[in-house]
DNA sequence: ATACGATTCAAACAATCGTTTGAATCCGGC
DNA sequence: GCCGGATTCAAACGATTGTTTGAATCGTAT
């Protein structure tokens, strides 16, 4: 960490142990959440000693931080770049929708096909830490978000320029709603088909499927409200 | 619960403390979850003794499920009941997909309005348990949920035929997502924009908002992809 | 070889957890 | 009046939690 006199020998095996335990802990608090995993369970998963963890990141709640920023980070700047393509490839023009909203799902998909990566993993236990109440985690996931969602609120005012700026927000927003329950893969409705039957790999599938009800409800109308009875 | 003989004011005393105890459990679930609410805090909330969560519902995850019970079964009853009033009063033809949506959304948005009933608190704590890993929550969930999903699943079948139901599947699933995380209001994107900046009662223009916005997603032509870079 | 900082380790810390217990208390029916 | 089941209560149960401590160990530079 500090950059100043450091062992190599030691901080090679710093970091290794770092490692271990943000994988242990990623697939861990994947699958019981932050709360219902005790660091015990964590470092004996690692295969580390109890004290690494506070010795490492300082607490259980720095930990689950950094678990969080090593995907997030990276996607987040890839989600950005790929909009700065987009944007220098159509010279003056302001970039279509379904180009912007490309932007943002793919490197969203990407993440959730490299098992290296966590995987699908990863992407369900962000879906846990949006809905999460613990102040830590909503004051860190909005900083860790300030600046992509503002670059793509943006782009899609410019390209819709019809839309008031308010309803584009809503509409932000429920475009990541779908899009993290999506990836979240929760399961609750997985009763309503046997979604996925065993498709090699439906990732490419899911975002034609995901991309075109996104898009055509960010372009939508602004409709008056079908009241019920 | 046991129907048979039962002293009315003993029943009645036990009625108003798992009522106390329910109502303070939905709060305090919903600011701080399942796992990091202790039965201390709620009792001490509810004014009633620690052994009573035990005595009267069995157990903390008893007690979640009943506190979730309480307002989702009316629920998910009020939206059958409205989607069969709306296909009775569309005679032999089936009912349009604006009405079927209105039938999900409605109800939910009712619970949304009603502070008698949880409000957006409740909401809230069901976005999270929809997030949630916990096994004894996803069984529940599901079972809650079939009968609703299926009879949706039905009708929005019947008023879309050209939709290939795996298609529509995922469909209905990137509409629940859109509608949990909304109303569940996590404000991660709150710094979007000054979403909600004073309105009075902005639940009936959430609703104009969302309803357009599944209604052109559920509708959205079978797309291929637009890949990027 | 020696000394030093970084890292690991076993052990214990105080606190809190969900649950259980057995006696005290309440209240309607006889 | 008293009896009996339903409910409440204070207290303790054993287990587990995140964190801290101080000594042991490692690797490296002198």
């Amino acid at each position: 960490m500090s950059g100043r006199v450091m062992p190599l020998g030691a901080a090679r095996g710093a970091a290794v142990t770092k490692d271990k335990l943000l994988d242990a802990a990623e697939a861990l608090f994947m699958e019981h959440g932050f709360e219902a995993t005790s660091l015990r369970l964590i470092t004996a998963a690692a295969g580390v000693n109890l004290a690494a963890v506070n010795y490492h990141f300082g607490s259980k709640e720095e930990l689950f931080q950094s678990v969080l920023t090593r995907r997030l980070d990276p996607m987040n700047q890839q989600r950005v770049d790929l909009l700065a393509d987009f944007e220098r490839r159509a010279a003056p023009h302001p970039v279509g929708c379904d180009k912007i909203l490309s932007a943002m799902l793919i490197p969203a998909l990407a993440l959730a096909r490299d098992p290296a990566r966590g995987g699908n993993n990863f992407l369900r236990l962000l879906g846990r830490a949006y809905a999460d109440p613990a102040p830590f985690l909503r004051q860190f996931l909005s900083d860790q978000y300030a600046v992509m969602i503002a670059r793509f609120k943006a782009a899609f005012g410019r390209a819709l320029p019809e839309l008031p700026p308010r309803e584009l927000s809503w509409r932000l927003h429920f475009i990541m709603g779908a899009l993290s329950y999506t990836l979240a893969g929760t399961d609750v409705l997985k009763l309503i088909e046997e979604l996925r039957p065993g498709e090699s790999s439906d990732d490419e599938r899911l975002l034609q499927r995901l991309a075109p009800f996104l898009l055509a409800g960010l372009t939508a109308p602004l409709g008056d409200l079908p009241d019920g009875a």
